[in-house]
DNA sequence: ACAGATTTTGGAAACGTTTCCAAATTGGCG
DNA sequence: CGCCAATTTGGAAACGTTTCCAAAATCTGT
């Protein structure tokens, strides 16, 4: 059996349901200024043929193309994976297609995965730009003619909305706390200290300790488990060795636990742990990790609804460029010293 | 300064460069039979109006999308994340795009994901069914014109190829591997029984526990923490309690972690435990957890090189359609009773 | 029942390519 | 130089929509 698929048209529509092809297309498009009966004899026929839009007509006729753009980092990254979804419930409910490419953090393939995007003429992008500074990408943004809303990180000079986590507050709460539980030789672990978020980060925990008087300790020779081990191993056996750490990144804390397993040294007893990012077992883990908890779905949801707000409402009344400021949660359990609390709410 | 976007059209280059558009066209792709001046002057015109072809344009005319589709049940889900970064990676080196679509494996919500995805015309098409029986999904393939390729999930009666991953032999294995260290009363932790790759380990389970002949012990109440924590208190209180714990999915096991902390029961000394999906942590667990790892980026990868080799190579010549099954690995740790056995590449 | 206002309808034009085919140009060779 | 073959070129048609505009049909109020 042979059945082709030469996909019928919107004239062999037309034509079954014996009207004109304007009125068919009418009736395809939600059917303004249609009668009862012509909307019925149209819609028979459609379903008749099987008829399907063909997507390239509309979109070199000019029309909408029903598609966003999403350019993440990566996409088996739990933290973008859920905001891809969380984007994507949103997009499918304005009967919109969601497609993601993803550049490594790498400007280079930032520019050649937004043209593949760009190929498909969305009608609006959500960016998590790689280098907030980029000005190749925000000239591209400008542009591009299409609404753009980037998250997670900003775009500088592109006049776009943002929506962002206020990771430097965060960081700042979060030593604090460590502070007020007595520590005071506070190692602050990094690793891809180019990122905006992580430069966030770093800025808050310094900004934190300069509060309190006390001396910085930041190393960005964290890259790999490998590199963190022996960062780890020389900090503890300096003439100071450090009290507690504050990890910036989900792998990092992750990494540090292995370690100071291995090592044998107790948390938070002989040294303390704070990390940025929640992690699925975190909870789990003996002693359970105290945290900064990001608001991941609310920043892909928020960063979609702005688009489609911009996209539909309001082309002109453009809303306050301000970005968009979500706030983060402490969630505190044992390994900084608390004992287990209720999470709490304020920040 | 508005500066529209009225991007510059083959018409255009071709009056600009003082040739007719056919001409130009003949340019642009590969620039067979044209003389090397016609074909210099058409080129720095390019250059210099900064012309992309029309994608849209190029597709209406009949050709290829350069677009293949992914139906997965969630895209947050790491499983299926890492099967998409990994099919993109293939995409994206045939110059393509992956336009992926959410089902929460729902038979409702796959079709009409499907059809938001056949807009968009997709030279291809990746799919894990949610239900391998789906008769409608099966009938849709069949239909569609187009090569496509499942994975995780066959579909029968669909004619396309699968590449799947052993859940049986591996369930089997993993379970034989508990009952040579001597546990008897092994008792599979079951959720989302309904899925086909749970019912394979399932089935995989009972194959082995009748081979020794043991009694199996099947609990499909574990549809989440409460649950599971409920049957398992059961479980333990019972006459005969079980003395070994084979859990079918990554969030069943972290729960059983999470449970058996709680009630104090000590790993594996009075409940050994054995997973189905190997998760970042599992290593570094008190104890580290002994899992079936499955191979996770080259069920995508593969998959996708198949639906490219399809596409590309041999439209007539369909290879076998025997699915391609993929071997997992057994990764022994603590927790079933093992020794820890060269913490890294143990197979 | 009729003029005018309103709604509904049909069909042509346009979107930017590619793909033909015929016309124009070039080259070879007696 | 003249003629045929081979190469190169220009431009019309087609792809399937949407969006006009004018024509047709229907509705209003008197």
């Amino acid at each position: 059996m042979r059945k082709r698929n030469p996909q019928p048209t919107l004239s062999e529509v037309a034509r079954l349901a014996g009207v004109g092809v304007g009125t068919a297309s009418r009736v395809v498009n939600g059917g303004v200024n249609v009668s009862a009966g012509t909307m019925r004899k149209v819609k028979s026929a459609i379903q008749e043929l099987g008829y399907m839009p063909n997507h390239a007509a509309r979109v070199l006729k000019g029309g909408r193309t029903k598609t966003v753009g999403l350019l993440v980092p990566s996409i088996a990254d739990h933290f973008f994976a859920s905001c891809a979804e969380a984007a994507d419930k949103v997009a499918r409910a304005h009967d919109s297609l969601l497609i993601v490419a993803v550049t490594r953090n790498q400007c280079g393939d930032e520019m050649s995965s937004l043209e593949v995007l760009m190929r498909h003429r969305p009608d609006g992008l959500l960016l998590v730009p790689s280098d907030p500074e980029n000005r190749e990408l925000a000239r591209f943004v400008r542009n591009s003619g299409i609404p753009v809303v980037t998250f997670d990180r900003p775009l500088f000079g592109s006049g776009c909305s943002s929506v962002l986590s206020d990771n430097f507050e965060a960081a700042r709460k979060a030593t604090l706390h460590l502070i007020e539980h007595g520590y005071k030789r506070i190692l602050c672990l990094v690793s891809e200290p180019e990122l905006y978020t992580i430069r966030e980060r770093v800025r808050g925990y310094r900004q934190a300790m300069e509060e309190a008087g006390l001396q910085p300790l930041v190393d960005t020779g964290a890259e790999d488990m490998a590199l963190a081990s022996r960062s780890l191993a020389i900090h503890l056996k300096s003439r100071r060795p450090p009290d507690a750490v504050f990890t910036l990144k989900n792998s990092s804390t992750s990494a540090v636990v292995q370690i100071l397993r291995q090592l044998r040294i107790p948390i938070p007893s002989r040294l303390a742990l704070l990390g940025f990012d929640d992690f699925e077992l975190a909870a789990t883990l003996h002693p359970s990790i105290s945290v900064v908890q990001q608001p991941i779905e609310d920043l892909g949801r928020t960063a979609a609804e702005l688009l489609f707000a911009e996209l539909e409402g309001h082309p002109s009344k453009r809303m306050k460029r301000e970005p968009i400021v979500l706030a983060n949660r402490l969630v505190l359990r044992r390994s900084c010293g608390c004992k287990e609390v209720p999470a709490r709410k304020d920040l």
